[in-house]
RNA sequence: GCCCACGUAGCUCAGUAGGAUAGAGCAGCCGCCUCCUAAGCGGCAGGUCGCAGGUUCGAUUCCUGCCGUGGGUACCA
C-alpha cells in the first residue's frame, strides 16, 4: 500500500510545475490515529520551492492525484499542509487474507539479497560467559534472525582466539591449581582483587590470574587423570585441558539462549594460512604502515586520529589489531555482501582503525556495520549488583538464566536499543506478573490458543473462507491495521540492525489484540461474525508467534 | 586533557533522514470479572525533551559552547 500510495505521488508531484526532479516525497504513518493511516508532508516542503503556501500546495495535489478508491477511501489535507490517506476496508479484509495465507513466513520478505555475515560473542574460552556476553550474543542472534527474515543468507560466526597473552595466563592459572591441589600445604600468597578485597593463591599463581572456582574445577579433573603427573603437565597441555572444558561451557550456556552459530572461527588460523603477514605487506605498500623504535605502526594518524596505532609490537608480535583487519579482509575475499560486528562499548575505540586499513586496501567498508552495545547493570532490590573486574564475583550468564529463564533474559537483553546502558531488574524479570513485559506478549499468545481450544471445545467449525469484510468493528480495524505492518517493522528493523523495535511493535499488538478482545466476543456471535473473528485471532497469533520466534523467545499455548 | 556515546514523566526507557496536542511500561489515583485466561480492560494525573546560543516557516531531532553520567585514550584483549 505504501508503495502503492509513494508511486502515485510521485507520479502526481512529476507532473506539476515546479517540483524539483530529485524531490523525494515521504509517506509516514502518523502518530495520531485520527489523522489516518499514512501521510505526506511533501506539501511543506515544497512551499518554499513552489513559493506558495502550503495548504494550497496540498489542495492542489490533492486535486490531482488519482487514487484507487479500492484501496484509498480518503484523502484529505489537515494542519498547516499535511495530506492524511485513509485506508479503504475492503484493502484491509484482503491484507488480511494474505497474512493468514502466508501464515508462518509472513513477515518474511525477499528485499535484502546475497550474503550476510554476523560476527558476534566472540568471547575467548578463558572463562565462562558473563551477562555482558548475554546482551552481545542475544544482540547478535537476532540481528541474524533479521537478516534471515529480510531475505539474506545468513552465517553466524563466531572469532576467537586461543594464542595470546589471555590463553598462557589461563594455562598458568590452571598449573598452579594443578600444583596445589597434589601439594596443599605447599607456599601461597596474597593477591588483592579490586577495591581493598584479597585473596590467598598459591605461590605460583600469575598475578592476573583467572580466580573462578571453574580454574579450580579444571585442575582437578586434570589430578583425577594423571595424578602426580599433574604438576608436571606442560603449559600447552594444561591449556588444551582448559580450553576444551571452558569451550564446552560456552556452547552449553548459548545453547540455553537458543543461540547457536554456524562456524567459529579461530584467529590462528590467519597466521597458519599467511593472512596476517600477506595483509601487512599490502598495508605496507600502501605507504600507510612504517617502522620506529622497532615496533611496527599503522598511520591511523592520517585518518584523523591522535596518535598512530601500533600493529606488530617490538616483541615481533602483533597487536590484536592486525588479526582483526586480517579478519576483516578474509571475511571480504569469503564473498559477505553484508557484514555486521557486534562489540562492547570498549571496543568502540578499536574499529575506525579496522574500517580506515579496509578502506586502504580498496575495499568498500561500508559493508561492515558495527552494533555497538553499552554495558549492562543488574538491579536487585533497587541497588546495582556489584561486580567486580576480576572474574571471582562475576554474575555468569547461566546464573542469570537459572534465576530468571531464558526467555526473559532474552528479551530483556532485547527490549532496549543497544546503544544504551541496560539496567536489568532482577526483581521485575523473576516477577511472573503483569509487570512483566515479556509475559505480557506470551499471555496474548496464550490467550488466543486458548480461544481457539474453546471453539472447538464447544463445536464451533468457522468456515474456511469466512467473510473477513465483516471485521468493521473499531477494534477490529484497528488490529489489522496493526498486524498488516509487521513485515514493515521485521524490515525496518533489519535495516537499521535495530532488534529493539521488535519488542516495542509486538507490544502494540499485544495491546490491539486485547482491545478487540475486551470488546468484541467470538464464541457465542453469529457464525459468519464468529468465523471472521476467529479468522483474526489466527492472524493475530501468527504476527505473534512470528515475532517471538525472531526475538527468539518461546511463545506457549496455555499459561 | 583529548575522542566516542548518552542526558526525554517519580523510575526504566521509546521516539528524532526537522513537521500537526512529545509516547509506552512501572509506580500513584479512580472505575471494571453471572461472560472465550483479570498474567486483563477503561480512565485520571504526571514533561522548561540537561542548560545557553545558532540555522529554519518550523528544532526534543541539525550546529556550537557549557554542565552531568558512562566508556575509550597501553608495544593488554
Amino acid at each position: 500500500m505504501k508503495d502503492y500510495l509513494d508511486a502515485e505521488l510521485r507520479a502526481t508531484l512529476a507532473a506539476t510545475d515546479g517540483v524539483p526532479d530529485d524531490f523525494e516525497p515521504m509517506l509516514e504513518k502518523p502518530n495520531d490515529p485520527s489523522h489516518g493511516d499514512l501521510a505526506t508532508n511533501a506539501a511543506l516542503q515544497l512551499a518554499r520551492h513552489l513559493r506558495k503556501a502550503p495548504r494550497q500546495i496540498a489542495e492542489e495535489l490533492v486535486e490531482a492525484l488519482d487514487l484507487d478508491p479500492a484501496r484509498i477511501a480518503e484523502v484529505s489535507v489537515a494542519g498547516p499542509g499535511f495530506i492524511n490517506f485513509r485506508f479503504a476496508e475492503e484493502f484491509l479484509a484482503d491484507a488480511l487474507a494474505e497474512l493468514l495465507e502466508a501464515s508462518r513466513s509472513f513477515g518474511r520478505t525477499a528485499d535484502a539479497q546475497g550474503r550476510a555475515l554476523v560476527e558476534y560473542v566472540s568471547a575467548n574460552p578463558t572463562g565462562p560467559l558473563t551477562v555482558g556476553h548475554g546482551r552481545n550474543a542475544v544482540l547478535g542472534d537476532t540481528i541474524a534472525n533479521l537478516l534471515d527474515w529480510a531475505g539474506y543468507d545468513v552465517t553466524r560466526e563466531y572469532y576467537f582466539n586461543d594464542a595470546g597473552r589471555q590463553m598462557r595466563v589461563l594455562a598458568e592459572s590452571v598449573k598452579a591449581r594443578c600444583e596445589a591441589l597434589l601439594n596443599p600445604d605447599g607456599p601461597t600468597k596474597t593477591l588483592t582483587v579490586g577495591e581493598g578485597e584479597t585473596v590467598e593463591v598459591p605461590a605460583s599463581f600469575p598475578e592476573d590470574g583467572y580466580q573462578g572456582q571453574y580454574i579450580v574445577d579444571i585442575a582437578r579433573a586434570l589430578v583425577d587423570e594423571h595424578g602426580e603427573a599433574a604438576a608436571e603437565l606442560s603449559l600447552d597441555a594444561c591449556q588444551q585441558a582448559a580450553q576444551e572444558t571452558i569451550f564446552a561451557m560456552i556452547e552449553r550456556t548459548l545453547e540455553r539462549l537458543d543461540v547457536e552459530m554456524d562456524a567459529f572461527f579461530n584467529e590462528r588460523s590467519l597466521y597458519d594460512e599467511g593472512k596476517i603477514e600477506a595483509t601487512l605487506s599490502k598495508l605496507r605498500d600502501e605507504g600507510t604502515v612504517y617502522d620506529a623504535d622497532g615496533a611496527t605502526w599503522f598511520k591511523t594518524t592520517a585518518f584523523g586520529k591522535e596518535a598512530d596505532t601500533v600493529l606488530v609490537k617490538s616483541t615481533g608480535e602483533p597487536t590484536y589489531r592486525l588479526p582483526d583487519i586480517a579478519y576483516h579482509v578474509d571475511k571480504f575475499e569469503r564473498g559477505f555482501d553484508v557484514m555486521i560486528d557486534v562489540f562492547g562499548a570498549d571496543h568502540i575505540a578499536t574499529y575506525p582503525d579496522i574500517l580506515s586499513a579496509l578502506d586502504v586496501l580498496g575495499f568498500e567498508k561500508d559493508r561492515v556495520d558495527v552494533v555497538i552495545y553499552q554495558f549492562v547493570t543488574l538491579v536487585r532490590g533497587g541497588e546495582p549488583v556489584k561486580m567486580s573486574t576480576r572474574m571471582a564475583n562475576y554474575v555468569t550468564l547461566d546464573e542469570l538464566i537459572d534465576e530468571v529463564t531464558a526467555d526473559v533474559a532474552r528479551f530483556f537483553f532485547l527490549m532496549r536499543s543497544a546503544n544504551t546502558h541496560l539496567e536489568f531488574d532482577l526483581d521485575l524479570a523473576k516477577e511472573a506478573s503483569d509487570k512483566n513485559p515479556v509475559f505480557y506478549l506470551q499471555y496474548a499468545h496464550a490467550r488466543i490458543c486458548s480461544v481457539l481450544r474453546k471453539a472447538e471445545e464447544v463445536g464451533f467449525t468457522a468456515d474456511a473462507a469466512p467473510d473477513l469484510g465483516l471485521l468493521t468493528h473499531d477494534a477490529e480495524v484497528a488490529l489489522i491495521k496493526t498486524l498488516r505492518r509487521f513485515p514493515a517493522e521485521i524490515r525496518k528493523a533489519a535495516q537499521a540492525r535495530a532488534p529493539h523495535y521488535v519488542p516495542q511493535y509486538l507490544r502494540e499488538v499485544a495491546v490491539a489484540f486485547t482491545t478487540f478482545y475486551d470488546q468484541c466476543r467470538i464464541i457465542g456471535q453469529d457464525e459468519a461474525l464468529a468465523s471472521a473473528r476467529l479468522a483474526l485471532a489466527r492472524a493475530t497469533r501468527i504476527v505473534l508467534a512470528n515475532g517471538l520466534t525472531v526475538l527468539g523467545i518461546s511463545a506457549p499455548d496455555r499459561m
